[in-house]
DNA sequence: CGGCCATTTGACGGGAATCAACCGCGGTGG
DNA sequence: CCACCGCGGTTGATTCCCGTCAAATGGCCG
């Protein structure tokens, strides 16, 4: 429900009066766990990931944001997780205050949010499954498909895969070790399921992959 | 956000016109997976797992519901999970083409949906939290304490807790095999953090639980 | 060229899956 | 009343996947 929902030009237009465009350098921090929350973010071009530091010193990656996607949910008043620009990243910053303000006025508004909540529940879900699958060959590979949705990182023709993230993070978002995401990159390219131009340039092929998974 | 928000009398009341009291016996299916959806439910005493079958054979269960959560969103139009009784269940079943309608009338009762689904978010991180914990004996401890959090379930001064699931049910939501479970119940008993009084009471030590978790 | 960091590769050990068998209990029927 | 069965839970033996530790390689920038 609510799929189909969209903005009229005047909610739009007081959406973003009350916006800032900003910009993040790659590796930048946008705002750290614990840290009093007054901004949500939607990220207009780039990529980010959440991260949320556990006590024994794992860390643990509960999410990859994209373009038109929305973060900075917060917990009593503070984030929950550290955000952190994977890539040069451009996004909208929108105040708290003055966001609570608006929906008084234009209610609609909030829908986009319960919109923004359902979608990041199917994305947790997914994630869930991919992190748990009991092959880690078969996590990496649902992982590069889930990527490959992604028309800012994937080219439809060329087939090639531009990861905005490294092997550390992609090994925290999927539960395992650093190593073993090398080694089943290797596995992968023996398949020849892909093949890696670069540490960050990988070649899918994505019905091979899906055969496997 | 809208972690303080409450329905007043006249929504309230709306809600519970079209809503219908319903009653499902332990184990007794409430929906099936690729079904068509017309109701979302809300549990009035009781508990549901949510589980997705996978191509794989094996089961995943993505949340064990309890009081007062709703549950029984649609993806598509049609369920994208099984919803099952764990024990004797009463429910509220509210058809979601009366519910659509009570929004346009009473904007606010959107709002509750967000705080649904912004609460089954945060439900789905400590999900994954746990799912992901490297040994398993601190999974089934974290797991241990999250139920000790259902007061239906968890008596405060005996300090007995009465699982709802079976072995297989908390071996599919934790990601590992039935075996497993009862292994690491019994090195549980063993380091004293627990008592098996019988398969579905248990006595806890929610202190020393919590120190090793 | 040299240093730093990300990535890769190798060797080894441990923890959990798998495949079995066994146990305990409630229900059923002779 | 008890033997039989079925099901959920437990325990044991073996295998293997992946984490850990260690070292080598490669790319990038000063």
């Amino acid at each position: 429900m609510f799929r189909d929902f969209t903005l009229n030009d005047k909610e739009r237009e007081a959406l973003n009066a009350i916006s800032t465009k900003i910009h993040k350098p790659a590796k930048r921090r946008i705002y750290t766990q614990g840290e009093a929350g007054r901004y949500v973010y939607r990220i207009r071009s780039g990529a980010v990931r959440l991260e949320h530091h556990l006590h024994d010193g794992r860390n643990h990656i509960f999410a990859f944001i994209w373009p038109d996607d929305m973060f900075g949910t917060i917990e009593d008043g503070v984030y929950p997780a550290s955000a952190i620009a994977l890539v040069d990243t451009y996004l909208f910053q929108i105040p708290y205050a003055a966001l609570l303000n608006l929906i008084e006025v234009y209610p609609r508004i909030q829908t986009l949010f319960l919109q923004q909540a359902l979608n990041y529940t199917k994305a947790a879900q997914r994630h869930l499954l991919l992190a748990t699958y009991p092959l880690v060959l078969k996590r990496l590979a649902g992982f590069l498909l889930e990527c490959s949705k992604q028309a800012d990182f994937y080219d439809q023709h060329s087939n090639i895969l531009t990861l905005a993230m490294d092997r550390k993070d992609i090994a925290d978002y999927l539960g395992f070790a650093v190593e073993t995401t090398s080694r089943m990159l290797k596995e992968l390219e023996d398949m020849r399921l892909i093949k890696r131009l670069s540490s960050q340039r990988i070649v899918l092929d994505r019905r091979k992959i899906m055969e496997i998974f």
